[in-house]
DNA sequence: CTCTAAGCCTAGCCTTTCTAGGTATGAGCC
DNA sequence: GGCTCATACCTAGAAAGGCTAGGCTTAGAG
């Protein structure tokens, strides 16, 4: 599950150009190392709320005599996709002290009820 | 939005020592310096899905003249603990992926269809 | 002719989270 | 006594997001 990240992903990867949807699932499995593989049906209707939503625009080409939607940044995707990156970074880092408390905790008391807990 | 991470969050806490369902929002504020603000309504309802499972294990008790509902981590909780920090690792280090290739790009074309595209 | 890859799409399900309500106790204040 | 606040639990239902599973088309390879 891509948990609510799959909008600032995209619109990160739009930062860099322009693409189209099935070109996205590839770069964004590429750029993520694999870790990210992402069914069509996650993708298509991500970009569709983000056309909703005024943060890209798109429109049709053709290339190979196939035809393809290419989706770009508008002016408050661009500015959105900055603030999905912001917004990423805080909560990554509040993540990472909550886990981290748990690194040293290794050594604690074991699984079971302490204090006044009964069972 | 937690977007999926909060039973890991939990769990995370809960590997650190036993603790009830109000005990858990504070400490996950105070270790998030503040950036995780949970509703009761998010909390419990986790708490109970992480009982179903199997990971987490609870028992009544009494402080100050109040009923206190403990939580404790099971044996296949404590590994589920582990696993989930290193998912979080794992896709942490994935979106850090896509979103650093944006910050060298901030100088390339602006907003707008490159390509072939066209509006 | 068949199969695969490229390309698009959507309906409906499932899961998670939040909103918004409810209950009860203890302590401090007037 | 009555008020409010902090502590402490709970749930029903709405909202949202992502995935499953289907369907469509064209190009190219075998």
């Amino acid at each position: 599950m891509m948990r609510g990240h799959l909008d600032g992903l995209v619109l990160a990867v739009l930062a860099t150009g322009p693409s189209h949807g099935y070109g996205l699932i590839e770069a964004l499995r590429d750029r993520s190392g694999g870790v990210f593989d992402l069914p069509e049906g996650s993708v298509y209707p991500a970009l569709h709320r983000l056309e909703r939503a005024g943060l890209v625009a798109s429109g049709w080409s053709e290339v190979g005599g196939r035809r393809r939607r290419v989706y770009s940044l508008t002016v408050s995707g661009r500015r959105a996709a900055e603030e999905r990156r912001t917004e990423w970074r805080s909560f990554s880092a509040a993540v990472e002290r909550v886990f981290g408390v748990g690194d040293r905790a290794e050594a604690g008391p074991a699984a079971g009820f302490a204090d006044g807990a009964a069972v």
